[in-house]
DNA sequence: GTCTATACTAAGATAGAC
DNA sequence: GTCTATCTTAGTATAGAC
């Protein structure tokens, strides 16, 4: 039963796969065409210039990600939400050279088109946005950390997470993503 | 009394500031040329490869950063240190549309060879080694959090700060600096 | 939809004159 | 130390045959 992908889908794969290792400008559709096994010239039949590319890559990660968000337990406490979040946050960057798509792609920001800067704009709002409601609910049941608002929380989460995987990468490590977590949480981890 | 700058040290300079706003590969010996006023050919006398460049860049910033940080009053409370640290560490950014020589470099180590990832390790390594001293004196005088030891909350709050720098430019914003720090400390912000 | 062929531009780098 | 000139490779992109 296996569903064989399309040429493009492919492409787009490996696009998002790319990216996440090498960075925007670290990648070419040379590269794609060794991979996938079609030549450029039909790259460009799906994705006419790099940067229709990268923003369809932005927007189907975007998709992907906030499906596995969706899937998080409601009936979690705020803490084990937040664990599952971080969890699944390290889950997408596979064996551990890959980082967040869309936070390699704010690090290549100033050399990206404006679209492409809205559609990273959304996908860290999106992310913010739930964590956001778990930092609420950890200051009602009181086992996360109130010193900022909930928001502010959020996105200061959120970005150690991103600088947290450039670390775990530099320095070839994994544990940098669970020491986030327990700098965010109230009570001593065991 | 002006002190005249020498060529080389244009170059390093321009490098810095343009690896800190486009990444390692999204600038040119052509765009140093530009800049300095000579041709390619000249740059690389006193750089042969592109590899030499980062890595001294890498090394002065890392001194630069390094002597900013030693002003850090030692008779400041925990907490104090930490804004401190923070303030300076945006500061070294610019105009907002710089991230961190070695934030950016770490998005783009995948394509650096190794002596710069151990340079750019030693960075990482130096100022979260100022940091853990700066929250052990915090869990001692009680303004900071303790859910985590010194040493992951200093990598934690320096994560934080390379994901805060990439988000800021991302949104065209200054706050989320500000953000990181108030998630760290203990007490509510006024 | 995929190919060959081909622009065109840019990149990193080197040789050798001045 | 800086230049001109050149090499070589790689990059994005397009035209047109199949």
């Amino acid at each position: 039963m296996e569903t064989t992908k399309t040429v493009r889908e492919q492409i787009l794969d490996h696009a998002i796969s790319l990216m996440m290792l090498r960075g925007y400008n670290g990648f070419s559709y040379r590269d794609l065409s060794d991979l996938v096994g079609v030549k450029t010239s039909s790259i460009h039949y799906y994705f006419p210039s790099k940067d229709d590319l990268v923003l369809e890559a932005v927007h189907a990660y975007t998709r992907e990600v906030q499906d596995a968000v969706k899937t998080i337990d409601a009936g979690l406490p705020a803490e084990g939400k937040l664990a599952k979040f971080a969890k699944m946050f390290g889950r997408t960057l596979g064996d551990g050279d890959h980082i967040c798509l869309c936070g390699m792609l704010a690090a290549d920001i100033e050399t990206l088109p404006e679209p492409v800067r809205l559609a990273v704009q959304a996908f860290f709002k999106a992310n913010e946005a739930c964590l956001t409601q778990i930092f609420a609910e950890g200051a009602s049941d009181g086992t996360l950390a109130t010193s900022a608002t909930p928001e502010q929380a959020a996105r200061a989460f959120f970005a150690a997470l991103q600088g947290a995987g450039l670390a775990s990468r530099l320095f070839r490590t994994k544990s940098r993503l669970e020491e986030v977590e327990a700098s965010f949480k109230l009570s001593k981890q065991k």
